[in-house]
Order: structure tokens, then sequence, then C-alpha cells
RNA sequence: UGCCUGGUAGCUCAAUUGGCAGAGCGGCUGGCUGUUAACCAGCAUGUUCGAGGUUCGAGUCCUCGCCAGGCAGCCA
């Protein structure tokens, strides 16, 4: 076996090495009588983290942790370690994020990234499960979209360019193309938000699909949730007892979802004396109100006009409200996904860009989707360290994504 | 960006509320023939975030700054 050393015991003249290797932790066995007074030196002096090699025979124990161990013959440095900073025993959060690329050895870290993992196969297994295609959307994009301030700005020859926030309008162009697809990547956003719920590099997948409604967009959130979270507890359960996550509250995910609209969302927080006036966007105490009050995941549907995008499709019956549902993980966690149909209307889309005062000539590839066969289509984007952050019962975002990043932290 | 809390050994924290800066962990040395975040004995470790001020005396009080954590705002 080849590992690292996450942490050695002794007593006397046997050595209890506790070996960590990509797939998880067993305690190796090294004793004088079986070892070469050389080796036995070695295996005493290991310390934390250092890499080893080393051969031995399995047996099953009683006394060791997991029932079974390595009985050690052979062994070998194969890189040293010293002074280890991170310990057994507590730390600071800033000094984990400091230590962050060695954090990640950690077993509940190892936990949070294999379930991660999971999460992404399910979400593309789901999609490709329904005839969705997977086209990529461009990182570098030309024009600022919804203004600068969002956006990071990069060098791009003479001019600027800059990181994508999303691949949704890139994604209306090829559903037109290939009538249902997703798109998988990061997203960048320059927001000078310092919460535990965001990050300014996140990953997303959007699907987007040409005569999709807001019904079936509904739908298609309802059975990819539920399929992730299927898969999860499937495949990581251990991974979830490690992340003391409580998966009997995952058990109760299952189709079909509770919805509320805009108009019974109000309702239910001035009964919970969380008042808002009608057309003002949902606050952090209200969505986290809402995302609590029920078991499962939760639509909130028809947002007013004014708190959504400009490409949002009206509601025929009530043009003051939006097409949109929005997913709110429950136990507090709040938005995971955020969808709509889109407008398809060439007139309307013109009126609304207008209305938002954003430069036209930008969008003129995007409203060409509407001159040329045009067709009702809806889609939606979910974040994958938001759900991520759900699913593993995880207090902050940090630590759903290997390497974080956040307002002004870069490092490592 | 605002509010709240904090910054003391490598780490996690204490220091009688203004009177000798200390414990656990980690490290090092030694002991122990089955350990379970092992245990036992010993050793080393400080610009108390920075600058200024009050005071006989400041880790402790005051001012400013820096940094961190939490909450909120911002947020396709």
């Amino acid at each position: 076996m080849e590992g690292w050393v996450y942490n050695t015991r002794s007593s006397g003249s046997v050595q209890f090495i506790l070996l960590r290797d990509g797939t998880g932790l067993v305690q190796a066995v090294a004793s004088r009588q079986s070892l070469s007074p050389e080796s036995f030196a070695l295996a005493k002096r290991l310390t934390h983290e250092a890499s080893i090699r080393l051969r031995g025979r399995v047996r099953e124990d009683a006394r060791s942790p997991g029932g079974v161990e390595l009985e050690v013959s052979d062994l070998e440095l194969v890189g040293p370690s010293q002074d280890y900073p991170i310990t057994l025993k507590e730390h600071g959060t800033a000094f984990l994020m400091e230590h962050r690329h060695l954090w990640l050895r950690s077993l509940r870290q190892t936990a949070i990234l294999r379930v991660r993992a999971t999460i992404v196969k399910a979400m593309r297994d789901y999609m490709d499960s329904q005839g969705f295609t997977l086209v990529d959307a461009p990182i570098l994009t030309p024009a600022a979209v919804e203004g600068t301030t969002t956006l990071f700005p990069v060098e791009y020859f003479n001019e600027t360019a800059y990181l994508s926030q999303s691949g949704q309008l890139y994604n209306e162009a090829t559903c037109m193309a290939l009538e249902r697809v997703y798109c998988f990547g990061p997203a960048f956003r320059a927001e000078k938000s310092n919460t535990r719920r965001h990050l300014t590099e996140l990953w997303m997948m959007e699907p987007e699909a040409a005569f999709f409604t807001y019904e079936n967009n509904v739908r298609l959130q309802e059975g990819l949730i539920c399929s992730i979270v299927e898969q999860v507890l499937t495949h990581r359960s251990r991974e979830l007892e490690v992340l003391e996550r409580n998966s009997d509250a995952l058990r109760k995910v299952t189709a079909p979802f509770p919805r509320i609209t805009y108009d019974d969302a109000l309702q239910l927080l001035a009964e919970g004396g969380l008042e808002l006036p009608w057309g003002e966007d949902l606050g952090a105490p209200q969505e986290a109100f809402l995302s609590c009050r029920y078991e499962k995941p939760v639509f909130l549907t028809h947002f007013p006009v004014a708190c959504k995008a400009f490409y949002m499709k009206p509601d025929p019956h009530r043009p003051e409200v939006t097409l949109s549902a929005d997913l709110l993980a429950p136990e507090g966690y709040g938005e995971i996904i955020g969808g709509s149909e889109r407008i398809d209307s060439l007139e309307l889309l013109e009126e609304r860009i207008r209305q938002h005062n954003l430069p036209m000539e930008p969008y003129r590839w995007y409203l060409d989707l509407r001159r040329f066969g045009s067709v009702p289509h809806a889609g939606f984007g979910i974040g994958v360290e938001r759900t991520v952050t759900w699913i593993c019962g995880l207090e902050h975002i940090r630590e759903s994504i290997p390497f974080p990043r956040m307002l002004e932290k870069m490092y490592p």
C-alpha cells in the first residue's frame, strides 16, 4: 500500500499507523518482532502526513478501527513531513482556509469532495437521460450584459472582455440548434457579497430547452433534484455519515415539491411577521423563513417583473409577474435554482432591453434568435456549490468547492 | 459597504476585570507488547496585530489603523 500517515500511536514495541490513501483510512500495525530494526525505527519516527509505502498481510482484528488491519512486514519512507500544521484537534476557520491545500486531506473535506463529484455526475447523467446535449458556453464574453459592476474585466488584446456570469444567453442560441441543451462550467460574479452563500467563482449547470414551457421547466427541476439526492443517498452514505448529515431529511426529498407564488409567499411572510411590500425582492431572512417552512425543496413562482431579469417571460394572464420558478432548498439553505420561461417575442424583448437601459448592439445576435424561428423556450441554472452545501449539510459555502474564491480572498 | 464580536506560543484558548503571560494540543527527548483524537515523564517555544495615548504600572482602558469571524446589504 502507498499513502500518507494520518496518525500514529505506539505501545512499546508495537507501533500503530493510521494510513490514509485515496480510498480511505486503514490501521497498519508495525511490531518489533516482524520488522527489521531499521524499519521498526522508521515506524517509530513517522510523522503526520509523511508518505510511505508498506507491504504486509491483511487480517481481521476486532481491536482495529474498521475491523481490519495491515500487519506490516516492510516499510519505506517516500517523502518526509516536518511540522505538519493541521492537527487532529480544533482549528479556526481563518487558519484552515490559509491551509486549504492541506485541509483538503482531512476526512471531512475528502467526504465533501466525493459527494460533490457524485452530485456533478448525477446532474450530467440526469440531463443526458432526458435527451439534453452538453454544449459548452464561452467563458470570455464580449460585452457587459447587465452592467459592469458585477463582472470581472480581463484584457483581451486591445479590448476588454468579461468573465461569464452565466451561459444562459448562449444556451438560448444552442437550444435552437439541438432543442435540449445544458452547459456546465464556472461562472464569475464580482459582487461585493460577503456571506456564507456567495462565491465569486462558482459552478453552474444550466439547461435550456426549446418548446419548453414554464410547467416543463418546473418538472425538469423536480426530476433533477430527486435524482441528485437519490444518487448521493445510494453512493455516498458513508460520506454523509462522516459529515454527520441527517440523511432522513434527504430521504424526504420526493416529487412533487410544494409551489408557492410570490403573492402567497408575501402572505405567509406577513403571518410570520416578515412583511414585505408587493414588488420587493425577498431578503435573506425572508428566504430563510420560507426555506425552513417545508421539509422538501419549495418552488417560489411568479415573481414580479421588476424583481427579475429582463428576458423572463411575463405571465399572459398577469403581465406584472413572470413565468419564473426558483427552487429553495429546505432546512434554511435557500435558493439553489433560478429559472423561467424566456421572452420569445422580438418586440417585447427589445422593449425590455430599452426599459433596463441596456445597449442594444451587444444583443444583436440574441435578438436574432427571435427573428429566425423563435419558439417558446425555458431553462434554469442550478448552483453546484449551493447544492453541495445543502446536501452535505454545511454551514458555509466555502467548504463546498476545493479552492473557494471569495471577496478579496484568493490564497491558496 | 454597514453593524456586532474578536486578534495572547505553531494551533485552540486562559489570564481574578489595571498588578509576576499560562494550560491543553502539536514539536522534541525518554518510557510503555494492542493503541483507538492512546497514555506517562521531561524539554523548548512570546514584538500579547500595529501606531499613538491615559497610568506608578496596560494583554486588559482610550483613539486611529490593519486583519479575521458572524450578521445584513448588494446579488440572473
